[in-house]
This record gives C-alpha cells, structure tokens and sequence, in this order.
DNA sequence: AATTATTTTTAGATTTGCCTAAAAATATAT
DNA sequence: ATATATTTTTAGGCAAATCTAAAAATAATT
C-alpha cells in the first residue's frame, strides 16, 4: 500500500504516544501540531486503511500493519540520522528535521544499502533503538537518571531528542553516551542532582535534564 | 520561497524541454505524464510566482528564478544519484526513480555536506554535468556517437540515463564511460554503426543506441 | 479566405489534508 | 442526578493537484 507523507507521520505519532496506552484524538492533534477535527479525519481514513483500530469516542491504537508501518519509518529516521552525523558531520542537533523529509523515500532497497554501508548501526546519534529490517527493537533504556538513587553508578545510553536546544547544552557540557556517572547527591526541594564524572569532576543537573537523560546500570 | 514537489518537477521538465526553445503546454504535460489541462493550471500558478514567463496560447519559458530552482534541483538529483553508486553500490539504472524523491529533501546544508562528503563530484554516474553551489554547469558533450564520421577516435561521456532498460544494456556490453571508441564503419542504410574498442574487440551498435551516447574528440 | 484540425484554456468535479463553527458524546463537579 | 465543562465528531469550506468535457484560440489545409 503506498501511504502518504501525512499518513506516515499521523502513524508514527501514533505508535510514540500509545506507548502510554490508548491515544486520545486530543493528544494525537496536538502532536501533529493540528485541530481534533483534521486527526478525526486521519483517523477515519487510516481506519478504513486497516492501519489503526479505531472508534469513535474510543480512542485509537495501532493495527499490526499499522505498527509495521511506524517501525519501518522510525527505522528510515534512525538510519538517516545516523548518516547525517557519521558521514556527513552533522551535530546530532541538527538531524532531526532532515530525518523527518528523509524517512518518507520509498524504496526498501534503499533502506537496507543505507543500513549496510553504515554497519548496521543498532542506535541512531541519540541513542534510540533502531528496529532491524524485520521490525525488532533492541533493548533499550527507559529508566531516567532522575529515578536513580544517590551512590548509583551509571552508563548514558541515550537522550532525548526532542529537543535541539536540550541536545546542544549536553554538548556544551560535553556529556556524551556511553559516559561513566555516579549520583553524588540528590536535592529534595528541586530534584536537582550532583554527578561525578569519569574524570572526576562533578557536575549539578536540573530536574529538566535528569528526566531527559536515560541510563543503565554500570 | 517553499515550493512543492510537484512545482519542483514542473521547473524541471520546462528546464531540460526549453533546450530547444520555447515549451509548449502539450509538450509540457507529455513530458509530466498529464493532461494539458493540468499543466495550464500549473503555469498559471507558476507565472504568479514568478517563476516562469507565461502568456496564454504563447507558451513558457524559466524565469531566472525558475532557472535558479531548476538547477538547484538538477544538482541535488545528480548528487543523491553519485552517493547511490558510489557509497551504496547501487547500478546506474536503479538511482533515478530513488534521486527522483530525494532531489525535493530541502535543507540546503544537506546538499552542500553531501557535495563535500562526495568529493565534489563535476559529473553524475552517466556522465550528466553537475551544477555547481552557485548553478554553474561544468561543459559537457552535446554531440552524439551517430553524429560522428568513420574513422573518428573518441570517448564516451555521456550516456542518456531516460530509460533503465538501455543502461543495463551498456552494462551487459561492458561500455563504461571514459572509454575510448574509434569507428570503423557506418552503415547507411540502417545508421548502425561498427566500433572499435580500446582492447582491439569490435562492437556493433544499432542507430537508437548510438544517438544515446555522448563522445569528446580523443 | 474559409474550413478543418489541433492546441490550449476554461468550467466543473474529485481527493487529500487542513480549517472553523456547531452539534453530540463523554467526563467532571456541584 | 443534574448542570457544567471538556472532548470528539460532524458539517461545510478552502487550496493543491489532478481529471473530463466543452469552449476558445491558433495553426494547417484546401
């Protein structure tokens, strides 16, 4: 079936948000950047596509061919993204955006000769999973350095990226993946956090940043 | 200015169609695979923005800006067409359809990263010239392998990239760019003509195929 | 020059994706 | 439980890009 551009992004939308339970017309126009009545008329189209489940007042959630859909373009994303930095020395604040345009080209082919010249990386610039050709996530961190305890050694495995700007303060401090962290102190009264680096020196993050900051166990 | 794909491809065809003077709206809309009907609409909404001059019953040309877009737009075909080849091993006869939807991806710093990460490459994988950064065209041959006379001693530049199916018959031949040809005969009554190639083999080549073959003098 | 043929444009529909405003359904609060 | 607020859907429109069919302009022919 080939989908449209809109299609593609109304199903990728759909998929980030449902990974908190079922999807509200509401938070779904909102993550479009559009009015409820243009995602009710997405909805019913993708509906009569089979692409999502979907009734009225109910909510919606993902069809198997919808969620195939969402991982092939998250997959497309990804691999762009990771192009952009490794080949083209893009800072991995500026790939998002390109990614959105990239990720809608059509051919498979494509895809699978772009994984293969980049290795086949299994985590894009920011540390996202990228689902292999078959549609499988790798594990991945869902556990913020907010929810971590004082004393706990810890291994930056991914970021948000939502957010450029968030992303280009993290290179200011020159925090990277993969970096060695250990929570020093924690402070109540604004959720603020004292690490201590790999090299020692000690660093004091804001609740903001702690919750955008994913981590595993060292 | 933010123009569609499909003003994008408009400027395009009227681009390579105006080599041989002012376009016709049938011309146009054939070369689109559309009605003329179509196409009027098109021009109009193309003359309001200035990027074509177009005056009813009397046909259309690029306006400097129109040119300006047309070869923005060739540079970035061609570029994603070089990276196919000679990053992802692609045939020549794959990358066009794929170039096709990659040429309308918008960030300029895009192209420019890709260009560098290239090498600045001057000429497409068939030969086709690529525009520089500020819509200059490196010279390439005009002149056909049928137009050349017997005993003549050239190289091939360039080859008509329109139709896959006659580059992957250049491919099973092993006739490559850069090689050098001498022509031993010409048969009038067919046009076809006799080549000698730089391993002292000899080619027989059918009139359709030498007027899609682009020589220099040796 | 008048007729015929061709090309081009206009008029009116269709589809996609969006909008506003109003109506209907659901959720919340008194 | 009734009234109020919120969410969601419907109804009706708009712009881009396409179509078909008919009208208008231009070109070709006798």
């Amino acid at each position: 079936m080939e989908l449209s551009v809109a299609e593609e992004n109304y199903i990728k939308a759909i998929y980030s948000l449902s990974q908190s339970g079922k999807v509200s017309t509401n938070d779904l126009a909102q993550a479009m950047q559009t009015k409820a009545s243009s995602a009710t008329d997405m909805l019913k189209r993708l509906g009569e596509k089979a692409l999502v489940n979907y009734v009225k007042y109910q909510g919606v959630s993902l069809s198997d061919a919808g969620n195939r859909v969402a991982l092939k373009t998250i997959r497309k994303h990804r691999l762009w993204e990771v192009f952009l930095v490794n080949k083209l020395q893009f800072g991995w604040d500026e790939v998002h955006e390109i990614a959105e345009e990239l990720e809608h080209v059509r051919s498979a082919k494509l895809t699978e000769k772009l994984a293969e010249f980049l290795g086949d990386p299994r985590f894009d610039p920011h540390g996202d999973p990228i689902p292999n050709s078959a549609g499988e996530l790798p594990k991945h961190s869902v556990k913020t350095l907010g929810e971590c305890k004082t004393g706990e050694q810890l291994i930056l495995q991914r970021v948000n990226d939502g957010n450029p700007e968030f992303l280009q303060y993290l290179e200011r401090i020159a925090l990277h993946l993969g970096e060695k962290l250990k929570i020093k102190s924690q402070y109540t009264f604004d959720n603020s956090v004292e690490i201590e680096r790999q090299d020692g020196s000690v660093l004091m993050l804001s609740e903001t940043v702690t919750n955008n900051l994913y981590v595993i166990e060292q």
